[in-house]
DNA sequence: ATGGTGGTCCAACCA
């Protein structure tokens, strides 16, 4: 069973670069952030055609997520409960035995803004959720775009990024409760090269120069992560023509 | 030292 994670930058855009990365890579399961369109435009119709099913909480403009499965989507949650969020930024789906938990972690802005506020506040509701939905299903992933990066080595320079927004402590400690959860992740359960990042900034050439961070995530339950076999970024969509300010990441797991 | 680029949608916000 392969698991995927993309931020895609507008869906709308992006369309044509996920069918051709599906086609190629072939994920069971692929969940989407920032599709920047309502749920009645998302393209279920050339969804369908390539052979999947798919869910969406979409939104217009801004956030929105999606989740395109191989098999039918069960018992869809769309909010984290009590939290009372107007933004579209969360999508839970049962998918044969798994739970998938597709999430568009708020980005913060800086350590000044109501919008870090928002994201602690909103980090904080996700851990009670997640606590919850741990106890219901054995095999949880719960994968997006996190906007933290979890350490240092996640950082393509931590000297440079400092303690800015994605990097923070608290930050980082509402990551580490996910963690206590029991959640693991799975990218660091396997030896990897330096300087594998997630996320090159448009802006001053990031890309080119590697100057990225690891901020897309795949956690998963300790039932689930005992059958991880790999997990790996997938670089090449983000040298492609228009590409998204991120890039694909996959796990395989011994499952199905 | 400040601004880079890109998406949405056309002025300004978000990342």
């Amino acid at each position: 069973m392969k698991l995927a994670t993309w931020n895609v930058n507008s869906l709308t855009v992006r369309l044509p670069q996920v069918l051709e990365w599906m086609q190629a890579v072939k994920p069971d399961v692929l969940v989407l952030q920032e599709i920047k369109q309502l749920t009645e435009a998302f393209p279920l119709d050339a969804i369908r055609e390539a052979g999947f099913h798919a869910l969406a909480n979409g939104q217009k403009t801004y956030n929105g997520v999606a989740t395109i499965s191989r098999w039918p989507l069960n018992d869809p949650v769309t909010e984290i409960p009590a939290l009372g969020d107007a933004q579209r930024r969360v999508l839970a789906t049962t998918i044969n035995d798994l739970r998938v938990i597709n999430l568009y972690v708020p980005n913060g802005q800086s350590l000044e803004s109501d919008k870090y506020r928002y994201k602690l506040g909103w980090l904080a509701a996700l851990r009670d959720f997640l606590a919850a939905e741990l106890k219901d299903h054995e095999y949880l992933a719960v994968l997006g775009d996190f906007n933290i990066a979890p350490e240092d080595r996640d950082v393509y320079d931590p000297a440079d990024w400092g303690d800015d927004v994605l990097c923070s402590a608290p930050e980082r400690a509402a990551l580490q409760e996910l963690i206590k959860l029991g959640l693991v992740d799975v990218f660091r359960q396997f030896e990897q090269p330096e300087k594998i990042f997630s996320w090159w900034d448009y802006r001053a050439a990031r890309f080119r120069r590697n100057a990225g961070l690891r901020i897309d995530l795949i956690l998963a339950s300790p039932a689930l992560a005992r059958l991880c076999t790999t997990s790996y970024v997938d670089r090449e969509p983000r040298s492609w023509e228009r590409p998204s300010d991120h890039a694909p990441v996959v796990a395989e797991f011994s499952l199905w």
